[in-house]
DNA sequence: AAATAAATTTTTGTGCACAATAATTGACAT
DNA sequence: ATGTCAATTATTGTGCACAAAAATTTATTT
């Protein structure tokens, strides 16, 4: 792993969630989690404990701490005595973490409708209007973070720490999972559809709110190469397959 | 805290959830969770780490990692520098939660009447059989974990790991919450509705259990108090309260 | 006696040394 | 070469001593 891929950031930090970490440690968190949304380091990458003590300038006790959080999350994956790796979802996880979202979201949407006031939506156009404005620079990361972090967003209007803490989650691993078996670079929400969502919740139309979000969600996922096994064993198939077959 | 209450256990571990501590350490947790979910221990009751190392006979290392465990499943609280204490829900972190249930618990529903076979069936039916039993023995904690242990039953069934990993947070909170706000003790379910629930499943109809679950899942909610503030203050008030008003 | 402050005790937090385990390298045999 | 085994190196896991902070007790002042 290369220090760069870490300290990278220039943008702002995550920092929701709640914070029961020592505020240092929830910084190191941050980046870690932000460097791995955005595709900066694969999943299967070790995460070993000296190298980010060092990167970081913290004690291991801390990164250790840290690497825990990160595993609650879903997105490291902790082995016993054999360290931490970035996590990779299984297609099959992959549908069940969609399946969550899908409930998830839909009932967010729907409730939303209900209850939403002027200044919310204004909140939402202009995540919207940042989303637009990274796809126009080509400023592929920030897209994609944004488009994560506009469903976070509609959890969190929704005004329930609960779902957006669970719907924190599964938006990690969606991140992942994207990076897994997206194959091209339009994987990641198209902002278009948000703003229908948004207009959606304007008319108070719940009905229409969870309807636009189910197809949503099933474009992003349909946009997905989840048939066969971990991405590995594909490679190997399609590399030697022809060469086998001839044998 | 008395020893007493935690080791008292005579019946089977938890030991679901993802298992990424030590053996060890995760049957620690479990004796803790249980212990608590059982309303042996009151929320806010005080969980000292060398209390607890001594209790079970375990290092403050270990327990430290225990109690973060149980922190990120919210059923205690980490106070930094003061120390961690069984978790008391607000008022408005039980809707919350509800609503998150609901939105959850109908999917699972709807999902599983769609796929549900034979041994999925028996098994949900022996579940209930113990409810029963547990209930005509008047065994109020086993009925209550029980009760609980059936929508967690429905979710592993359902075949997704993911929801099955969030509701049994939400399934944890909520036992603590019907031990803040319930008053009667009908709050736990009644097994009769777990039944009717069978049978839509059964019958193979998606609207009709999703249907039953949030009739279930409301009439739970309904017999809790969830109009005042956090359960001390109300205790004061509803002591000294005629007190006052006479002077 | 009540309130404030100082001193003491208790409890939580952290780094570090060492133990346990896994990974790597090298030697040897087939 | 290829595979197996031993020795070495590197990495993770844990207890413990000490630091930092909070809670409690005692002393002091008004």
């Amino acid at each position: 792993m290369h220090a760069q891929n870490l300290v990278d950031q220039n943008a702002i930090i995550e920092s929701s969630s709640t914070a029961l970490l020592p505020t240092e440690e929830q910084s190191v968190v941050d980046l870690i989690l932000k460097a791995i949304l955005e595709q900066r380091i694969a999943p299967g990458t070790k995460l070993g404990e000296e190298a980010l003590a060092n990167i970081f300038g913290v004690s291991r006790t801390r990164i250790r701490r840290v690497l825990l959080s990160l595993s609650h999350r879903y997105v490291v994956e902790l082995r016993p005595n054999r360290g931490a790796i970035v996590a990779s979802p299984s297609e099959q996880e992959a549908r069940n973490i969609f399946e969550a979202r899908r409930a998830i979201e839909l009932a967010i949407a729907k409730g939303l409708a209900k209850q939403i006031g002027r200044s919310e939506l204004a909140e939402l156009r202009k995540h919207v209007r940042a989303e637009a404005d990274a796809r126009k620079r080509a400023d592929s990361r920030e897209a994609i973070r944004l488009s994560g972090e506009f469903h976070l967003l509609l959890a969190r209007l929704a005004g329930s720490k609960t779902l957006s803490g669970i719907l924190e989650t599964l938006v990690s691993q969606t991140s992942l999972i994207i990076g897994l078996y997206g194959h091209r670079h339009g994987s990641s929400c198209a902002y278009e559809d948000h703003e229908e969502i948004i207009n959606a919740l304007n008319s108070k139309d719940p009905q229409k709110a969870s309807a636009l979000m189910l197809d949503h969600l099933e474009k992003i996922e349909s946009t997905l190469d989840l048939t066969p096994e971990p991405t590995m064993s594909q490679d190997l198939h399609s590399i030697f397959g022809q060469i086998a077959a001839k044998d």
